[in-house]
RNA sequence: GUCCCCGUAGCUCAGUUGGAUAGAGCAACGGUUUUCUAAACCGUUGGCCGCGUGUUCGAAUCACGCCGGGGGCACCA
């Protein structure tokens, strides 16, 4: 259907020559749109609208003659066989209706293009880096990095469909204030064990209770006399690297659970031994944008947008947490990628405009670093809230989420909003299989889809020669139905869902797309029989349903959510 | 105080580069199954789009000002 736009583009401004207005190429392409209402056709434009006042003529006069023109121009051209007839409505609107061959069209289209079927191309391919989660290998991951990772990773799949080149990476804090906080904690904990004493836990300390399984952890393989009889800096250097790691492996073992996956751990360690950090300082002092003051090194970032000027050296000679992650953003802009995207939780709001503007007073552009901030999750059990509080060290687990309602609803979930606003996860909906679960009605409409294919199958022994075929055949025009015509185009509008859902970097668009065509399944299964006395019909419709279960399939994947053949 | 996000049906939310009568799902009420999965479908009820002013032929959408909710404003990470 994009290339109808663009013929019906040409024709518009070729037959707009002959009116007193200039208006782009761009501008009556975007015009042109697919109506929210059925009964306005396939598609409309609002432009005469636009111009009627530059022509100085009555809105509705004017799109009459226009369209009429518009016509006689469509008619001489190739899109003749594509359109049914146009019809100028409301106040000017000229709204277009494509034959039943143009809408049938989109099912050859998938049939032929499969799992490239919606792919389309931008016209700049980005090389982007796309950072998410990232969490300080202090502890498990919380639903709050759950909701990172759910986004982080559909918005990669979506970029990569739209020929984007991503690469996924995590930034491990792995060394640190945190960290040393993290040794200090764990032994503590094993202190405890070993002596057989309980004693309140020193202000600061993490104290979740996974630190206690930790240390019975450490104690069973090093062996209690071993550890007794340890120096305590060595202990404690021991219990450092002993709990980063142990809790790095438990974040990654969550992730992959989670079907996360990363291209690349970049760990704050090396970025730090590798000298990186001091060479960007320097470059930052060469150009002049560093300055000291009040016993410390400060980034004079008030000249590119930041609301005050931020420390890079503390008094104590330490870094603070944004110097080393200022030549992590420069090596990434060193390593070759034109866009920088870090997904962020809503406590790094205000640490945007700094990065941004230390970037900037390296030289690089700061629009092209894009930092997203995914808002705070709120978990609900039914109407109740599931209260936590990180301070105590209690805290709703990814772990948790996985364990209760599984992978597929707990990515559904997270990215069923759109990032930037407060989620409300309720538990009991995501965890029940029932219609108000919206990530169980459209996997519900695929899984129904495969159940007719095997039903059929069941009765011939073997789906049609027609629907094998990799072009689907003339009889599609037996489809003609209100349902199917409605589900034709909505397959149409695939590419234009996932593009909307890329250009925005916003996956939640996807699910108001993939719960409109669920819907539109369903109906038409509730009005029409698929497998019937009518051969060709059937061979039809199961060319219909099984392009509707490849969308449907494909819109999942993006979201990192299985279609599942049986439910 | 200041910056950002949010405010749309009883509830959860779509719709925001300005367009046609503001849409779904849930909840409530009523209906649909001899036949491919009723985890579904159909119907009814339900709206000062937070408030006000402005811009416009046209505003849920844009501007300004209020009101209400959440979050950010470290020599923490």
């Amino acid at each position: 259907m994009n290339d109808v736009r663009k013929q019906l583009t040409h024709l518009f401004l070729e037959t707009l020559k002959a009116y007193p207005v200039s208006i782009s190429e761009a501008e009556v392409e975007a015009s042109l749109q697919v109506p929210k209402e059925e009964k306005f056709g396939d598609l409309s434009t609002h432009l005469i609208l636009k111009i009627a006042k530059e022509t100085k003529r009555p809105p509705r006069a004017l799109a009459e003659t226009f369209s009429k023109e518009l016509w006689q121009a469509i008619q001489a051209s190739t899109l003749a066989s594509g359109l049914e007839k146009i019809a100028v409505e409301g106040p000017g609107f000229i709204n277009f209706y494509y034959t039943r061959d143009q809408i049938t069209g989109v099912l050859n289209r998938i049939k032929k293009e499969r799992a490239d079927f919606g792919r389309l191309v931008p016209e700049t391919k980005r090389n982007i880096l796309l950072e998410f989660v990232s969490a300080n290998p202090t502890g498990p991951l919380t639903v709050a990095h759950g909701r990172q990772a759910a986004l982080g990773d559909a918005l990669a799949k979506i970029l990569q469909f739209c020929g984007h080149r991503v690469t996924k990476e995590y930034y491990n804090n792995d060394e640190g204030v945190q960290i040393q906080t993290l040794g200090k904690s764990l032994d503590f904990r094993v202190e405890e064990k070993l002596t057989g004493t309980s004693n309140e836990i020193p202000e600061n300390y993490y104290r979740g209770d996974y630190l206690a399984a930790i240390a019975e952890k450490l104690i069973a393989e090093q062996g209690a006399d071993k550890l007794r009889q340890m120096p305590t800096a060595e202990r404690l250097a021991l219990c450092t690297d002993y709990s980063k790691d142990t809790i790095f492996l438990g974040i990654q073992k969550d992730l992959a659970d989670f079907s996360v996956t990363f291209d690349h751990y970049y760990s704050q360690k090396e970025l730090g031994t590798s000298g990186k950090v001091e060479k960007t300082l320097q470059e930052l002092k060469d150009k002049g944008v560093v300055y000291e003051g009040e016993g410390a090194v400060w980034l004079r970032s008030t000249d590119f947008g930041d609301d005050k000027d931020r420390v890079l050296i503390k008094s104590d000679k330490s870094y603070t947490y944004l110097t080393p992650d200022i030549a992590y953003h420069h090596e990434k802009f060193k390593r070759g990628f034109d866009e920088i995207i870090d997904i962020l939780g809503p406590d790094h709001h205000g640490y945007i405009a700094r990065l941004k503007a230390s970037q900037a007073a390296l030289g690089h552009d700061p629009n092209q670093v894009r930092v997203l901030i995914a808002q705070l999750v709120t978990l609900f059990e039914g109407d109740k809230q599931v209260r936590m509080s990180t301070r105590a060290g209690e805290f709703v687990t990814l772990r948790q989420i996985l364990d209760e309602v599984g992978k597929d609803a707990g990515r559904f979930f997270f990215v069923m909003r759109k990032f930037d606003a407060h989620l409300d996860f309720d538990l009991a909906l995501a965890k029940s299989q029932t219609p108000e679960n919206p990530a169980f009605y459209i996997q519900y409409a695929h899984a129904r889809i495969e159940s007719i294919k095997n039903a059929f199958k069941e009765k011939t022994g073997a789906l049609p020669s027609a629907f094998s075929e990799a072009v689907a055949p003339p009889i599609l025009n037996k489809l003609s139905s209100a349902q199917e015509i409605r589900l034709m185009q909505l397959l149409s509008g695939f590419g234009e869902a996932v593009l909307g859902a890329a250009n925005t970097l916003e996956p939640y668009r996807l699910v108001p797309y993939l719960m409109e065509l669920a819907a539109a399944f369903h109906r038409f299964y509730a009005e029409n029989r698929v497998v019937t006395e009518d051969d060709e019909l059937t061979a039809a419709r199961l060319v219909l349903i099984d392009c509707t279960q490849l969308v449907l399939r494909q819109g999942l994947g993006l979201l990192g959510v299985s279609a599942p053949l049986k439910m």
